[in-house]
DNA sequence: GTCTATATGCTGATAGAC
DNA sequence: GTCTATCAGCATATAGAC
């Protein structure tokens, strides 16, 4: 793991956030010391305080940075126009970016306690712009007729919690694709939000 | 804080128990010395290990415990006979069970990296018990034409996850009663594994 | 840019007095 | 049953050499 001195300030500081995210998910925020992420990059601790000003910033850029990319590449992503498929849409995207990158799903979950109250206010903030973008939809659909939902808010975080869940279980290799997986769950998601038999 | 000198065995164990839960809860096993919880308890440091042998024990029975004590209040319950009211007896009772002890369902899912490897295996064996109930219920109500689900651990996973998710949002005294949550719940859930329009 | 050395303080757990 | 005192180790963060 030792490293020769030398200029590398290009890379060490991804490799930083890349062995904290790695050692964060495995063994939470408060269970890892400096020392370890210092040791998983290959340098001295000291050199870490080159590229954060402390751990707990460290941890707030980690989650930040990760809800802002979600936000980003959500609303970069082309709306279908009718209700029904931007749900669609909304489930196999969520899907599929939260299994790409699970270690940043589980930190922005886990870990929320361990943020100043400041960092955490801002985390909430843009985690409830991501949930607002789901209600939106089933707002739309209710009032187009198309989804009977007895209540916007709750659907909502039902079915984020339903998404995102996959996370806990999904094994890579296994039984199912992540397009399976995906296929599935829209089709319990849709059936959720429609009108009863 | 301070306590006097004296014999309180039999109810100061139940009180580091409870200490701990408030704690780890809150702040996060790894984040909580053994010293805050004798503080929270009243008494010093050395006496928690008359109560237990060391802080990873103290973690697993908690864990153990809640775990145990969900399943025997399921097993306890008069089950109906049709699928569909033992899908609703279920959504029903794992809402209300959870919701009335969050601080328990918090720690039994956020601490599971914090245990030892043979710690760990018990409590995913006993949560295998758990899901294997719904699961059950689900295949039967297959069997039976009621219910019409792509895949049956898939939906397992899916509705206990949206469950399991209301303690993430739902306050006390807030727009909704627990009984509200349960009932609009339960009529996503049901429309979930009914037949689509 | 990275190193070594260090300050200051907290950690889990134990020993022995009362 | 609880206390005080203590061990040995690791924590975050900083200072200064190279």
């Amino acid at each position: 793991m030792a490293r020769k001195t030398g200029s590398h300030s290009k890379i060490t500081g991804p490799l930083v956030r890349q062995a904290a995210i790695r050692l964060f998910a495995r063994h939470g925020y408060a269970a890892v010391s400096m020392r370890q992420i210092a040791a998983e990059v290959g340098v001295q601790a000291g050199a870490l305080y080159l590229y954060t000003p402390d751990k707990q910033t460290l941890l707030y850029d980690l989650m930040r940075v990760h809800l802002e990319d979600l936000l980003e590449t959500w609303e970069a992503r082309p709306k279908p126009d009718d209700p029904m498929a931007q749900l669609q849409n909304f489930c196999r995207f969520h899907i599929a970016y939260h299994l790409e990158r699970p270690e940043q799903v589980f930190i922005a979950y886990m870990e929320l306690r361990n943020l100043d109250e400041e960092n955490f206010r801002e985390i909430e903030r843009l985690r409830r712009r991501y949930e607002s973008e789901l209600e939106t939809i089933l707002a739309r659909g209710q009032d187009a007729g198309v989804f009977h939902v007895p209540d916007n808010r709750l659907a909502t975080m039902a079915i984020i919690a339903m998404l995102t869940g996959v996370n806990t279980w999904y094994q890579e290799g296994g039984r199912l694709t992540r397009e399976d997986v995906a296929q599935i769950y829209w089709d319990m998601v849709r059936r959720s939000v429609s009108a009863g038999q």
